[in-house]
DNA sequence: TCAAATAGAGAAAGCGCTTACGTATGCCTA
DNA sequence: TAGGCATACGTAAGCGCTTTCTCTATTTGA
């Protein structure tokens, strides 16, 4: 570090307020023991130098550092194209967990792993930091659970409990349930189809949950499986609208796993000459930004992201404030409607 | 910070394999002095330990924390509508900003100044970061100088100049005289209108000054301001289309300083019944990725923005690297088609 | 063969802060 | 007026690491 960037120390405080330095770091900290005028008095010298305490020696000496780490997976995307708004998703979570925190006075690290580097990143980080929230599938199981046993852990949107973390998720069965319903009731549409993403997917296997209960709920037929199933990718949803096009024959209504998939099947429907919403209509899940500016506006299940990275925080504090029991915290999702399922909407 | 995490120290390592901390710390930091058999043996140990070195006590004791800290603007938005693409503008850069780190085994340390924080954030920020990127605007310009002073800074994206300070910024002029030119040259409309964003923004003023020397290279008449001007927002845009319509006469083009207010526009425009881009061109600035699923696509300029992420941490790097003479860089941007200039460009 | 050079390793002094503990002072009670 | 107890403040011991200095083997050269 070159030597032109001076900082004042705690001692240099102290001396020039004629005191010791335990005065200078109560006052600091706001603690009983220093009479009003002294304090005022260190204040101000404070102020003078422009003196901001060591984050690195406040750390050491027992406190925090005042940092919580946020761990995401870097789905590097090929092509461009199909990773874009992947990553926003990501991004509202960190914005929102970056608000929560500021609003508490600590500050956020922010890392992404490359699928190799995860063990290694995750604990490099975890020695800078008081906490982590690591979404899910952004650290290896096996890594997660020597995380949590050095660091208090929030897990975000997983679906295997490990213990001694937090747990946060959204309601994905409760807002698939509710856009199935809208079709079935609202719309009364004959034919209701599924189309899944991963298999092993938690919040792809939870949204068909939610979607056969709507379905149980209005005595229609449930189905084992979704009726076809892609990746979760824009492309993938392509490939799907293709083969449901050669089938000759198109379902009245279909609900897709999540918005990137839903957006490859209108735009190849469309391309194709069929109408959304009038001969299918189609919804997606997630409320992707870009999902307002289809056209039609997509019907989805707007996901609380930002919610989700303010919750996360929250959680954590508790957790750090000395709360040795871990929760397990779900948020609620929401049906946002637009025109793609059938109705008039005009957003604005 | 309840003591149910235990993390092992130096001391731990050093006594299990029975050397002196001098040794453990040597081998950590890869630094010569031990035999490659005790450097082995140490390793293993630091292993079966899961050995990770304290952040704090390495910054207190003189050396980097390793974190270089992130400051922008957080642009709240009142209608989250409006505000979500700005919003993306920044997370594309803390993106590349990341990626660059992580290679550079640092990590980033993000944070969103509110109007009225910027000064004590910046300053609890600098205090646990080895250095620090700006966003234009996220901090007062006299904290901005205050803040130079006492760690190294790259100001991203400002047209001011201050004094020891790295400037990053990206090249409007020549992205707004490049999209310019095209109207004018290639698809020869008659008239080409610069409709600008907040008279303060440096950006906007870049954006227009492109404008004119395109216009002056053709021969054109060169206007004094712009012709009309909004404030980024696509609410703005919006209003801006709307006192256009009422004007009655359409010009044939627009340069739009924005793609935000580009966005406001065509959707009024659209709705209103204009066709673009036949009746009226209409170019933006920044390609958000929403431009291209826009109907028709957007014609725009494209910002390299996680390369600007990624060269705000080089610049830094060099700086923290022991190079006194701060330096000032320029990004190309990129001319991108589609169809809202008129091209026939399918983009897929 | 012996002095001199050298590599490997340890001892110890901080880095800037927090905090338990110690020591004055003032004021109250008996 | 002596004893007691707040209250205000200072002292000093770390926190876990880096780094300089020092010491001991071992090697090298003449």
């Amino acid at each position: 570090m070159p030597s032109e960037f001076e900082k004042p120390t705690i001692y240099e405080v102290a001396e020039r307020a004629g005191v010791s330095i335990a005065s200078v770091s109560r006052v600091l900290q706001n603690k009983p023991g220093v009479s009003e005028a002294t304090r005022k008095m260190i204040t101000s010298v404070m102020q003078e130098l422009g003196y901001v305490p060591s984050n690195a020696a406040r750390g050491l000496a027992g406190c925090r550092a005042g940092i919580i780490g946020l761990i995401f997976p870097d789905l590097d995307d090929p092509s461009m194209e199909s990773g874009h708004e992947t990553l926003l998703y990501f991004d509202e979570i960190i914005r929102g967990a970056q608000r929560a925190a500021r609003q508490e006075g600590i500050a956020v690290l922010i890392a992404a792993t490359h699928s190799a580097s995860g063990r290694e990143l995750a604990l490099s980080i975890a020695s800078k930091v008081d906490g982590l929230v690591v979404m899910a599938r952004s650290v290896p199981e096996v890594d997660m659970r020597s995380l949590a046993t050095r660091i208090p852990t929030v897990l975000l949107a997983a679906d295997r409990h490990i213990s001694g973390v937090d747990y946060l998720i959204a309601d994905n069965e409760g807002g698939a349930a509710a856009v199935t319903r809208h079709l079935v009731e609202y719309h009364k549409y004959p034919t209701v189809k599924f189309i899944g993403g991963p298999s092993n997917s938690p919040d792809s296997r939870a949204r068909f949950r939610g979607y056969c209960k709507a379905l149980a709920l209005a005595n229609l037929e449930v189905p084992k499986s979704p009726w076809m199933a892609g990746d979760f990718t824009e492309a993938s949803g392509r490939r799907i609208a293709k083969v449901i096009l050669s089938k000759g024959s198109l379902p009245r209504s279909v609900v897709v796993g999540n918005d990137q998939m839903a957006f490859g099947m209108m735009k190849v429907l469309i391309s194709e000459g069929i109408k959304v919403p009038q001969e299918v209509a189609i919804t997606g899940f997630d409320d992707l930004p870009v999902a307002r500016y289809l056209q039609p506006g997509l019907t989805t299940v707007r996901q609380p992201m930002r919610q989700l990275g303010a919750e996360s925080i929250r959680l954590l504090l508790v957790r750090l404030g000395g709360a040795t029991s871990p929760q397990s915290v779900t948020l609620p999702t929401e049906l946002t409607l637009r025109q793609s399922c059938g109705c008039v909407n005009d957003d604005y």
